[in-house]
DNA sequence: GATGAATGAGGCTTCATTCAT
DNA sequence: CATGAATGAAGCCTCATTCAT
């Protein structure tokens, strides 16, 4: 009986510190770290503020947690959208039209994504970790897919490849909603650039030997 | 007489500014927006409260005003850097090396223009017009290099390229200095990684067509 | 057991802010709207700045606080000595004793009373809410007594009659200590003013015929 | 030659303070003491703050200043309103009618005359001589006319004239200007309100004995 | 465990007044 | 005489965090 209690005790537990979680997504997206309170939050999650600091340490805690929720949400939507693609190419610009079409589709979080880089301590951290871990895994694709650059090139070039991604979702966010057009068309330029600069795709094909 | 007077008070009147200005720019660029006090940077300009509010609204005012002076200061740099080429591809290459080692050298500096993102308000407004300014810059060139793009995929390549760079200068900074290697190395790879996106290099005199 | 929790909770909260209020009608009444600053409110009610933020929203919503109060006192005293007196114009003249009574013996509260006439906005409001409701109640008298005027009349005739009282006891208020006399016969003077004015009383009867 | 010179300079000063003067009026009116700052008044004059501070002592000064050229052209209109009239009463009558035709066609001076009585210190003196004044002038009147009164008496009903005049004129300007009507008839109510509750004039002539 | 009242350091900003030019 | 840049004390208010209940 008591493991029932225990069970059930945490499962609230979870549930709970879930309600805080996503009440700080939504505050911290919307307003930024300073702007939204820790009063704000709790309100925002029908709790009290010594529950509160029950389930985090501080306010820069649960922003660190916001941070890494975030992080796995978007690595699962990319997960998810290579998974149906077999050739290496058709993985990475899959990766690309993923990685905008989240960022576009999730333009709040995807704040909280670009704030945490001015931040400073734990947070920034656990953005670079974000970014640097989506970073490695174009650098491991190229490893078997662009042999002929060495390690380092690798890592520069992936970084190239993540930056881009990264500003061209920021910008389209940044345009006025009625000018923003579809998302895709600018995923799939971004791709063929982004697979054109690693020397993955032969711009003559498309465009550059019939001029 | 009172020409000269008005004359040695206009110069001193921007003396102090420019005091003012400086130490914001370090205070800024060390602890970032928050973090950085109007008493610090009064006591780090050695005047007084009242003085900085007689040469600026606002801290707001004083950011946007020392995010402007680096968006400048940038700019200066990069038109510098350029001067000496004449081809076009060769510039925008020159520009892209100047760019990555202007950031490298002024990693504080860089440190505001990445903060600014998530400032909201006049702040973000001031960092986006830096931004897009460089982004057009490369769109015009396109414009000329690249006829193959239309007005649409130029501004998208335009912001990928210019990501690419930043994002490679900021994960260059990030680094900690032991393990960072000639900044140089890096501006070349993103520049061809850059110049290959854009379809501008044949990624076959150098590696493509030998595997 | 929460309830009873609760309810002392209410109580001492009840108390707190009780403490605030009489700490700042102290303040303001000696000192004067601008004088009186919020850390002073703080330091005479033996609390924190933080708690005096939990209970008013602003110092001018004290402010506010504190001038309802005092009208409601006031209020109660008139009331109060009105209850004894059964003959209409018996109980105008006792409303126009107490009036005075109250403003002399709560001189300090006067000054608040006074001062919020050039306060501005809700504050100002606040004033002019008070001293209409005792104008309203000299209308609302004077319509079964001196059926001779018509309604504007009847307002202004109140408003007259209100702000004689206002003036003769602020007049008695600014002597110096020691050349005050007994308030009660400045009441007497003003209340006999009055019913004269509004036609409530024959002049002759006192003094007019006979001289 | 020296003596015109130091006349032109006299008047030039005369000048000078004027503006200052009619400036401060202006803005004390509008915004009232704490509101309206010496830099303002000094750039509504067109002039510097180190020559404001050549022809007032302090802000306190001009306030000072400000509130007895009020008193001055308030004093004036009522001279000048009264003057045509010969019969004790009708003068009388004439000055309340004056006084509120003033306030209510000058309501920011008046605005200015009401604010005074909360600043403390050699303003709120300045208010009260000005007020005293008036109260003289009419207990002064009441020595001839209402010798029923013994002195104390005279003053309490001088006070309550006036104060009903004041209350009177405020209570029509805080009306919004779309409810206000004539303010003719309102002064024509006060005057016989006074003129009653001072026992000069028999009510029963009018309405009370007819009813 | 849960609550939310209380704390208080410290931020930004204003403005009367002075004084070097 | 005139100017207006400079001063700096002091005000109002916020908010992360603690702890008695």
């Amino acid at each position: 009986m008591s493991y029932q209690q225990s069970e059930k005790m945490a499962e609230r537990k979870q549930a709970r510190r879930r309600r805080f979680l996503d009440a700080a997504i939504a505050l911290f997206a919307r307003l930024g770290y300073h702007a939204a309170t820790v009063p704000m939050i709790v309100r925002e999650a029908e709790s009290s503020t010594g529950a509160f600091y029950l389930y985090f340490r501080n306010k820069e805690d649960v922003y660190v947690a916001a941070l890494q929720e975030i992080g796995a949400r978007l690595s699962g939507a990319l997960n998810h959208g290579i998974a149906s693609e077999s050739r290496p190419e058709a993985r990475m610009a899959a990766a690309v039209r993923c990685f905008v079409a989240w960022l576009a589709e999730n333009a709040p979080e995807a704040h909280i994504l670009m704030e945490a880089a001015a931040l400073g301590g734990r947070m920034e951290e656990a953005r670079r970790a974000i970014i640097e871990s989506h970073v490695r895994s174009v650098a491991v694709a190229l490893e078997q897919m662009a042999p002929w650059f060495d390690a380092q090139e690798r890592v520069a070039v992936a970084r190239c490849w993540v930056g881009s991604v990264l500003e061209a979702a920021q910008g389209w966010i940044a345009l006025p909603s009625t000018e923003r057009r579809d998302s895709a068309a600018l995923a799939a330029v971004v791709a063929d650039f982004n697979l054109r600069g690693a020397g993955l795709k032969d711009p003559g094909t498309t465009r550059w030997r019939g001029n």
